[in-house]
DNA sequence: AAGAAAAATATGAATTTTCACCTTTTTAAA
DNA sequence: TTTAAAAAGGTGAAAATTCATATTTTTCTT
């Protein structure tokens, strides 16, 4: 059996490649997150409430793809930043809404034009407006929860 | 202005996309490597070696997606419970090469066939041969890096 | 060939994340 | 309606990760 014959499993395995694309294009704007002093984390948390304005630690977690007690003490570290505030719900007291400080809002809005700028230029300019869409259809087939 | 008009900056936005696509695909699979004993990262460190026998730390912590220093701790902590071994390269000295133990080896052969096993049912069934092709074609377009 | 610069890995302290469990509040069942 | 079960968050100790930096070896420059 020659060299290459098997040429590799993580080669052509779809959870690898997702994985690699997802990382190396991210990658390219977390230096511009990191640029305005914000972790992954915090830029997840920071463009979640942007779209919501307010959103429940469970729902946020879900949101940015963290773990709940993860985001509970992320959270707690971006409100002693004056980035996010958190009052109970007064519909649900088991709930804690979780909202944006103009500070962090004014940050989330900047970012979130600058993460737009860079999408067009690492996906748009790359992929064209037509594979960008098709690209967008097959990844929110693969989001779908089939257990859902 | 009517209320989801804007319609939210995450919905569309390609970034989020991939990694939310890439994080609930995964996690289908991580519980599967979890029952094996294994975190997502020595996961992706023995597909790795399955792949290529050996490879330098460097190497190694480009293909499984972490920074250098995670993956010597990670390497450590993986030969104290036998799964690889490490040992200088006589080529270039300032190389450390990584291998399988035949634990490791086995195990990673195991976890192979079921990560294989689980991309047929969540991917090639989910989206046909037709459509996967065109979403390999597309994860490494954007896998290449730009600068490269 | 010396010395400077770069490359590969290791190290350890500081920070973050995980894990298991606790409390409170709401929902469901008997 | 009591009790039981589920849902939402929080907590703190243990474990993992990050960050800056040290060491060794190789590669470049002049």
């Amino acid at each position: 059996m020659a060299e290459g014959d098997e040429s590799g499993f993580l080669e052509s395995y779809t959870l690898f490649l997702m994985a690699m694309a997802s990382a190396n294009v991210s990658a390219e704007f977390h230096r511009i997150a990191a640029d305005q002093g914000l972790s992954v984390p915090e830029w997840r948390v920071l463009a979640c409430l942007h779209d919501r304005k307010a959103a429940s630690v469970t729902d946020l977690a879900r949101l940015s793809l963290m773990e709940q007690s993860r985001l509970t003490h992320l959270i707690g570290r971006m409100q002693a930043r004056g980035l996010v505030d958190r009052k109970r719900s007064s519909r649900n007291r088991r709930n804690v809404e979780v909202t944006l400080t103009p500070t962090g809002a004014t940050l989330a809005a900047d970012l979130v034009a600058q993460a737009k700028a860079h999408e067009k230029a690492a996906i748009l300019d790359r992929l064209g407006a037509e594979d960008t869409r098709v690209f967008h259809d097959l990844l929110r087939k693969l989001m779908a929860d089939p257990a859902g």
